[in-house]
DNA sequence: CATGAATGAGTATTCATTCAT
DNA sequence: GATGAATGAATACTCATTCAT
């Protein structure tokens, strides 16, 4: 191919595109299975365009991470109120956006080194809620929050890769159950005996 | 310079600890990052002696993993009566196991990319045995067992990375939390009401 | 994005600055530290402004060396009469010209590998000046001119690079220093005994 | 060609094999100009060869310049006596290094871009020693002994490069001359009157 | 049984240069 | 007159693997 500019080309569409093909490879491939000469030939540009745009693999795949991460804790700002409804909704929303971004969670929740740090604030933040809606179910009390909110990350980590992002099951149906296993309420504990 | 057998070399022991040394590197460093270098570094022999053992990193990894997978689905051989203290011991022998056997347990868990279909498969064993056990628990019956399989098997391997491993708590005290999350007794609801 | 001639631009302008800023950056950091774009940079333009005025990183270059070469070698041409006060001149003018010119001097006399062909030059002229003015010079009768010339030309590049580019002597300095080292008149020299 | 070791092949041999081209090719063709495959290529290895004897092209190219000052500066270490004849030895001393080890001193006082280094540490020697020597060489006394130092080592430098490293002139040939510009002695400069 | 020595095949990154606008 | 966008050709360096001893 001819040495310079594309006909019809355009950066930022360029850049996108790099950034789009860079998410699906590192998703499905991991981060050191996954070579610029890769992600480069999947947007059909040469690697030096590739370095026109990012300054390493390394910095693309960090910044990949960081926007993931923006996103997913932005999810725990919008505080309505701090009822009991407030977990339906938290959870939803993190399926939700998992299920929007099917392939950023992949890389922000599986691929990355960092993941665990994303998942330890998690917990955190569901540690925060479940210490508050403690009175709403009683099961809660008898129980270690940390562990239940390990447990709960660990539960969200699964069900979102095996059943959301498969699409076998909807955010809907996992949340339901989600809920249904963490969070049975007094009342309907009672309904079973 | 000397070359040749080194006084005191014995093939086993040569072979038992590259095999050591990989353990622990696969498992702190994950398989990408961790070089025959490395590996041989570790265990004080050179790269050929390597190759005198294994087949290729590929191969010894893969070898790892199928040990720890043989070693986990042999726990569940083991069935001493079908009846409701069944799966406490079930969880409780993983638990175990994963404890006395950290670093296996990360590489086959975390580190290899085979390790889902491992958790698949756990994933089947319990939803064999959630099914059986449907009868005890009242609360089984209205919830959809795959989903609950998978979301125990998510829990079970969180609260084992960043709980057990780390000896921040035994396996007695996750195996009763798992069980309180999981299987509240229809009795033990009726306490709550 | 906005694209073309920049307003207030100016052809002439744009080269004179890429030539200038060119000239800092070779003469500080040689030819193959120096990048187009750090001259593009340092210029406030594009890269493809620079191929406008120059053929290419090699051609410009050259270009600054050929500049120097003209330069220098005119000095030698101003011939006023060849007596003993001549040769005062000729280093008088060289030293006074690498003053003014420091850059242009670095890249020419250091950083240029054809600087070797301009010294091989300077060096004939001053085997053609000392060969006249052996007749002053009583000490020169019994030396090789030759190889006077070179250590003159040795000198006079170390001067100038260390005592006179740093500003710590001055031409005058160095041109009275420089000759009672080379040609201590037969007279001065009686003074000694 | 095959993997693995080569017959008859011999570490300690193929690291000096490789350390000889460098130094040619870096005496040649300077630091930027020489490839690790020119140099691998002139010794007849691969690339990873290279690697297994040194850091990297830098490194070597740093060991090469520190053995070199080390060499030198030895020279000024055997210090006779005080004498008149001491300036003639270390002189001679110097270009008998440089005519033995001519690539590596070319590499040293040339290619490098710490060469200006060497060169100002040889000033300070010349110093040092042209200070003590002032008794002996009247001339010497109403000169600035620092330009005459910086002036000599620009002499020596350039008699190196084109009259000993070309095998135009010899040491000694060298050696004389440089005196008889410097160190005209009182009693040589009475014949002149 | 084990080592010293070497290599094939990558792999990220850089830089001068060029085309389309 | 000048820019945005892109590329060809290097280039240093790495790593799993293998041969000769």
């Amino acid at each position: 191919m001819a040495r310079g500019r594309k006909v019809n080309s355009n950066g930022e569409r360029s850049k996108q595109l790099l950034r789009e093909k860079a998410i699906e490879l590192f998703a499905s491939n991991g981060y050191y299975q996954t070579k610029i000469s890769d992600i480069v030939k999947a947007a059909n540009v040469t690697q030096p365009t590739f370095y026109l745009y990012f300054d390493s693999k390394d910095s693309l795949f960090i910044d990949l991470n960081e926007q993931f991460q923006v996103d997913l804790f932005r999810l725990f700002e919008e505080q309505p109120g701090q009822n009991e409804a407030h977990f339906h909704q938290v959870i939803g929303n993190l399926l939700q956006y998992f299920s929007e971004n099917p392939l950023l969670t992949k890389i922000g929740l599986y691929q990355s080194e960092g993941s665990y740090l994303v998942k330890e604030r998690l917990v955190e933040k569901f540690e925060y809620i479940l210490e508050k809606q403690k009175q709403y179910f009683s099961k809660l009390e008898q129980m270690d929050i940390h562990i239940v909110s390990q447990s709960l990350v660990g539960s969200i980590e699964r069900l979102t890769f095996t059943l959301l992002l498969t699409n076998k099951k909807t955010v809907d149906q996992l949340t339901e159950e989600l809920l249904s296993i963490y969070f049975v309420k007094d009342e309907l504990l009672s309904y079973a005996t």
